[in-house]
DNA sequence: ATTAAGAATGCAACTTTGTTGCAAAAGTAT
DNA sequence: ATACTTTTGCAACAAAGTTGCATTCTTAAT
């Protein structure tokens, strides 16, 4: 289990390297979403602010980590599920939900994004639903 | 139709400034959605940043304007609709989107979120959507 | 209409966030 | 082990957002 960051990152064809394993080891401990600021607080010390910016749009770009909307100016990053890295093919189709008490963002992987009927002229691409109230855990 | 934007700011009980009716009259005038930087460009010659700032942070609060989340770190506001303002009660539960031609954000009034069922322990409060792709006027 | 009280604005200073170019260091493949 | 490529850290900068305070504008009551 040990290599698990590393197999990831050479299954994307990415160099190995010091701060991508560790900023992939914060992701895979975090039980949420995790803004740019809650990686540098997690790491600044070890590595420099611009290097954890390049490697979030690295892994962005391979598709390792996918990004959440938000209404607070803090977008947020999460793990893609292992079929979504494997397969390169993306499905990201599930519900984030944002928590008022905790404040925590989660991926609710079991909750698909109902299909949605747009009006004549549009064609969709992406689709991003945000459902924030109270969570299991803090209610 | 000149005191509309005197109206509104009448009606949520705030004072009516230039700055406030600037402002107002500048969503009056978009046909999408309006990020901080927007306002600026239009207006910053004539009103300070900060005000613009407070101002936004003041219509949000009233119940006004809303946010709508992006992954950009630009989040854009757009006018809540007549009934929303006048009842006080928000019902915003339209879907947005966001064209990746043209780059603007608009409301899709007619299209409501559809429902969606979370796991036990959930409890929703807001719910948000933002489809992108290519509106009717690029394609 | 005048005025007193409260609210909003502008300014200045500052903090935080994000970007870019370049030299040094580390990783990869031979 | 070496040459080549990629990544990193640094420095400098640009942009975005915040706060306190003095001044100005609104409002409401006289």
């Amino acid at each position: 289990m040990k290599k698990q960051g590393e197999d990831i990152l050479k299954n994307s064809a990415l160099s190995v390297t010091a701060s991508r394993k560790r900023i992939l080891e914060i992701f895979l401990d975090a039980d949420n979403a995790l803004a740019h600021q809650d990686i540098e607080t997690k790491c600044a010390d070890q590595y420099d602010r611009v290097t954890i910016y390049r490697t979030l749009q690295t892994f962005l770009e391979k598709g390792i980590i996918h990004n959440i909307p938000s209404t607070d100016n803090m977008v947020r990053y999460a793990l893609c599920n292992d079929a979504c890295i494997t397969t390169g093919h993306h499905n990201d189709n599930h519900v984030h939900f944002r928590c008022d008490a905790c404040g925590k963002t989660v991926c609710l992987d079991d909750v698909n994004i109902p299909p949605v009927n747009l009006p004549k002229g549009y064609t969709m691409k992406e689709i991003n639903m945000v459902v924030n109230g109270i969570c299991k855990s803090c209610k």
